[in-house]
DNA sequence: TAACACTATGTAATAATATAACATTTAAAA
DNA sequence: TTTTAAATGTTATATTATTACATAGTGTTA
């Protein structure tokens, strides 16, 4: 059972905006998005992606400065993450694999240490994208 | 064998000076060390960043917005990378381990998809900041 | 209630990161 | 040589993110 967080205005209409969103959103056009509901500068945007990044609702890609709705309601820990990234159109999906984190937050480097914390971006061409090539 | 890349003159002074760093190097802070060298504007710094970014003689780190020298010369392709980051030093040292490489390149998703290129980084604490605590 | 701690908000200014546009030069290839 | 591609130089500007400071709400506890 993961720990409720009550969402403040601000982050409750940003992280509205981003979870409709069926593509990342940068911070810029958050904000410009959410203008007409009050909030009027970027610093208001900032701490509310922190905040929700902090508490697992929303995910940064980093490679795109972009922020993303979590799609893996057990992953409210924001930890050990890993998306699929279309370098042709842009698409991103969350990756939710057992396997995948299970060998990851198992891995063991050179010098023995193991990490419970990660971010994964695999680069590539969506289905759709592929199938016009 | 890899192909052979003559690098340009800023390319190289750009490349010398994160090949002798110790620590991932931020764009602007290359600039402000290069200067004495006669490159001037941070476009000179990003263009030379790009060109060795793609022929994998460097790497950025993504949640860093810095780049450091690739450790590894087998990696030239700069399409699979792996790092380790530690979160209270901003140690960065490249992972080079051939069954993560391997595992990654072979890993299928859902929709049955592989990916040739992907980008890794691993948070935790690197030795000598866990023996601090 | 009052005092306190903590979180969130509002606002202005500015720092840090990165690219667009255009002219020129150099190096490699045909 | 002619042509093509890659690299450079320069100015201006776009995009992303933080600092600093003042204020307001929320929950806890004396
Ligand atoms: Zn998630
Ligand atoms: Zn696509
Ligand atoms: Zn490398
Ligand atoms: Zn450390």
């Amino acid at each position: 059972m993961e720990k409720q967080h009550n969402l403040s205005k601000n982050q409750k209409i940003i992280f509205d905006l981003i979870d409709k969103s069926h593509e990342p959103l940068k911070a810029y056009s958050i904000l410009f998005n959410v203008q007409k509901k009050g909030i009027n500068a970027p610093l208001q945007v900032y701490r509310a992606l922190d905040k929700l990044v902090e508490i697992g609702k929303i995910h940064k890609i980093e490679s795109r400065n972009a922020f993303i709705a979590c799609q893996n309601s057990s992953c409210q820990i924001s930890k050990a993450t890993a998306f699929s990234i279309c370098e042709s159109c842009e698409k991103v999906s969350e990756i939710s694999n057992t396997k995948l984190s299970k060998y990851l937050l198992n891995f063991t480097d050179e010098a023995g240490m193991k990490y419970s914390k990660y971010n994964l971006e695999f680069f590539g061409l969506c289905k759709k994208c592929k199938s016009k090539e």
